[in-house]
DNA sequence: CCTGAAACGCCTCCGTT
DNA sequence: AACGGAGGCGTTTCAGG
């Protein structure tokens, strides 16, 4: 059984909204019981739906608040291993990639602090477009996507997941969600030739 | 008595990994009581250090996370009324600006559904140079900043606040906290002369 | 500003439907 | 899959240092 029904975006509304939020309230909100709650967001926890429970704080109001925003231009086929490089260093806190090979990361130190970073990278990428600015304004309204439709989508195909769906576990404990049989074959046997790779 | 200590920080190092961590774990952490722990993360809600409990979700899973990242250079001073005027749409979740005139966001709609605002905004930003792009990764890794620094910085004059730091209520219910007095009362005067106008 | 005790609320396991 | 009950945590209030 793998699904994602309206029940669980109600619950992912309300918990974007405040995280904290008591289970039971949540139920109230939504007509189900506490429990059903708690089993549902363990399951979108197991699923890698929910990431993490976290806070947005307001920066600007630290002094460790000095951030920068990296704006970067590359070939697409390099943005992958920029956005992967940029993520990599610990004072790096958000990375987005666009697929035409534009990346924005934004970091929790000044620009001048940056640089050593951004000096090797820049001699990695070296036809790479680069603009590093202090940070002075971020805003945040967490939300699901304001399109109708939802629901799970095949990490293999791309198909919408129905009540067909598989939950493969890959060797590492890792766990991905597809749409059939045939993808989950797939899946698996990609994991079979990474591991004999090794 | 506003101050910004150490217990703040590791507070909001343990809530940014995992926001719904018991006040209670929290606290045999720290070496303190459960209740103290309760009492600052009030206190830290209120000054809006911390602007809100949330979820990192995976919308890659999600049929609804078609997305967009749209990056934008105007003039400096055009800036602020771009990234206000993106925040605004709903479709817009996330809003950065760089003190250089770059203006990121990221939209929880495809491209061709963004086309709308887009077009609005760029008659409205004639010199602007535009890409949107769909988003096809992001990567969040929470934490606060890594220069060993901290404490609550003045809005006034950009100081940072000691025991001698006032907390500031403007008539709207706002709060500011500023360094000292004079900041005090340079802020209370700004708000008094915005209301004078109305 | 902190703590410990106590009261209250919330979460989760379990048995049932 | 979901519910209700029960036991065990978690949170918050309060008195005291």
């Amino acid at each position: 059984m793998v699904e994602f029904d309206d029940l669980d975006r109600q619950i992912l509304d309300l918990l974007l909204e405040d995280a904290r939020r008591s289970f039971r309230e949540i139920a109230d909100e939504i007509g189900r019981s506490a429990p059903t709650v708690s089993n549902r967001v363990d399951r979108l926890r197991e699923l890698g739906v929910i990431r993490r429970f976290t806070l947005d704080i307001d920066r600007s109001m630290l002094t460790t608040g000095e951030q920068s925003l990296v704006v970067a231009r590359v070939q697409p086929s390099a943005a992958e291993p920029l956005a992967d490089a940029l993520a990599d260093d610990e004072a790096v806190e958000h990375v987005l990639r666009g697929v035409g090979g534009t990346v924005v990361a934004k970091a929790t130190v000044d620009t001048s602090t940056l640089d050593g970073l951004l000096g090797d990278l820049s001699e990695a990428y070296p036809d790479a477009d680069w603009s590093v600015e202090p940070l002075v304004g971020t805003r945040w309204d967490p939300h699901l996507g304001v399109t109708g439709g939802f629901g799970l989508v095949c990490t293999v195909c791309g198909n919408t997941i129905t009540e067909d769906g598989v939950d493969v576990e890959v060797e590492s404990g890792n766990r991905h969600v597809v749409c059939c049989s045939t993808c989950a074959a797939d899946i698996t046997e990609q994991y079979e030739r990474l591991a004999d790779a090794e």
